[in-house]
DNA sequence: AATAATATCAAGAACAATTCCTAATAAGGA
DNA sequence: TCCTTATTAGGAATTGTTCTTGATATTATT
């Protein structure tokens, strides 16, 4: 029997995932984790979040911006990233994906299945230091 | 005056990645490349590409494939991406991006400016080969 | 509590994609 | 043709992530 064991390092992982609000990658993950507990190595944090999101407790985003996220949020929705300094925030607007979809199908003989919407902007703190 | 040279080598970049019609990342084009002329360093051909999408010549995508991808097709269209073998088709449809990014405005005090819409499908031969 | 079986870990090597560095080369103007 | 200097080849360096391996620690079983 597969035994998911509950290891000072997944709860330190955890606990630190849990108090970012910032959609991080796993290096600032392993970053974060690295001020508390330097003693965890970089491919422990690594593994577990991914476990984590293999096992549907967390969701690893994939975006265009080349390094996965790992979100707290679960369930489908969207996302605005900031173009200045990279911050990720959730976006629950009403877009339609599936809709969205259905005016592609067909394309170069393609069978569309899903839909992807990412939004580009600039971050509530960007906009400030830019107004300075 | 900033000269830019026609060199031998940006030409045949030039041509190798004319006659790719699969949105080819760098590294593609290298090895397309290779096979013709060995001689090419793979730095060149990754500068020559960059160079080009800065000039306007060409459009880098950024994909959430990680791997960014130069499509020769100029202007603001969206892409479907097969999830087997990450092929890339142009897909025109009618997709008002700007519309979109209305209904998102305002999350999390975000500016929104640009809203970025990729399909997620599969691509005509694997859906051949998945039927065998 | 002791033991055994085996997940899990730390550390660093390996890896893949891309960019940087530097001496050598060659394009285009004079 | 010669000169200036942008460009190149080749490899080193960088970045982000995963793999490997022997050691450790957790859980189940005695």
């Amino acid at each position: 029997m597969k035994e998911k064991r509950n290891t000072l390092q997944k709860r330190i992982v955890s606990d630190v995932f849990c108090g970012m609000n910032n959609h991080p990658s796993a290096g600032m993950v392993y970053e974060a984790v690295q001020e508390k507990f330097p003693g965890i190595s970089k491919a422990t944090v690594y593994r577990i979040l991914a476990e984590a999101a293999e096992e549907g407790k967390i969701q690893r985003l994939k975006l265009t911006d080349a390094n996965d996220r790992y979100d707290i949020t679960l369930g489908n929705h969207f996302h605005v990233v900031c173009r200045f300094c990279g911050a990720v925030a959730d976006v629950d607007a009403e877009v339609d994906g599936e809709l969205i979809a259905q005016s592609a199908r067909g394309y170069d003989n393609f069978l569309v299945e899903d839909c992807h919407v990412e939004f580009a902007g600039v971050c509530e703190s960007c906009q400030k230091q830019i107004q300075k």
